[in-house]
DNA sequence: TGTGTATAGTTTAGATCCTAACTTTAGCTT
DNA sequence: AAGCTAAAGTTAGGATCTAAACTATACACA
């Protein structure tokens, strides 16, 4: 995660070259979606880019702070299963096992079962995982700071808003054969 | 990529249960700034998501859809050096050797020697190649439709021109070492 | 009890990516 | 021309992920 060619500086066209290549390409294009779609496409890739560098130095990768983020966001007493832990970043829990064993390797959780049903497993949270978690929490946020920092409170606003409306959009609709977005409203 | 656990209806707490979890675990947290990160965020992977069901509908990869868009808006006649596609995809060089065997083996593009200059090769579309894109574009532009359809062309206005600023912001600045992002202006 | 079934997690095999070393070609420099 | 250096791509090995088989535990019901 430390030096992933995405960090680059990557001979990628301006958007609004990208957008009149598009035209140029595809003539049903509107103009207006295709900009708010790239530019959200583009702008998170970049920002996931600055997360992996902040992690990075911090000593962790971008995949560990997802399983801190979670189990903080669990709350007190910041446990999980593995398998609630891989639900809620959508991995196989196989993939959970490994990402458990290397987080365990570096002291950031601890793992045991559960006594009470002892097909369960309990990963916690060790206290130097919620102090790397704390770190990289702030890190994040003053970038995110800085990265709105040109937006009026309005313009904040309105962002929020229209975002919010978009991700229900795609969490409440259920895509069709075809990929279309139907109401269930 | 047709099936991952990412596709799964997932847990996940809702949006304003999470910003209040952040809350409640990190005080210095401003609400509004969450929301809009948070937001965009599952928005983008929602949408991913949503891309790769469509593509893996077409018989094709996400990655294999990324290399096609790559060759189409380079223009007629949709020809790439491997290492040129390799840095526009943010991928190293080896991986591009790896995806573009699979993408010939499969039709999508041709590789060739570039006589002129023999260490170069040439990555071109085949006929094959510009139909999947074009398939998988209507696809993906008719979502984007579908998706977007709730907001007033206003809405649309602002929300092209506040990402496109956002975009601008983090790849103009340089962001120093603790990944801050400092004004280059 | 005993057995069937479901659940939780791990293990194994295969896919794709990254890092690093290597090969081939081109272009300088002397 | 000979050799140095840089550039483009491939190959080899390790890391992390998915899919599928497997193990262990718990619970229901005869």
């Amino acid at each position: 995660m430390a030096d992933n060619p995405a960090d680059a500086a990557d001979a990628e066209p301006t958007l609004e070259e990208q957008i009149a290549a598009y035209q140029r390409e595809f003539q049903d294009l509107d103009p207006q979606v295709e900009q708010i779609v790239s530019a959200l496409g583009r702008l998170n890739r970049r920002m996931n880019v600055a997360y992996g560098r902040q992690t990075a130095s911090l000593g962790i990768t971008n995949a560990e702070w997802e399983v801190l983020k979670a189990l903080v966001l669990s709350g007190a007493p910041y446990r999980m299963g593995p398998g609630d832990l891989a639900k809620r970043l959508g991995l196989t829990p196989a993939a959970m096992t490994h990402r458990i064993d290397r987080m365990v390797a570096e002291g950031l959780v601890t793992r045991d079962r559960d006594e009470s049903n002892r097909v369960r497993v309990i990963v916690e949270l060790t206290t130097e995982g919620r102090a790397k978690w704390l770190e990289a929490m702030r890190a994040a946020s003053g970038f995110e700071e800085d990265l709105l920092q040109d937006l009026s409170p309005e313009e904040r606003g309105v962002l929020g808003e229209v975002l919010t409306r978009l991700l229900r959009r795609v969490e409440d609709a259920q895509p069709d054969a075809g990929g279309r977005l139907t109401d269930l409203t």
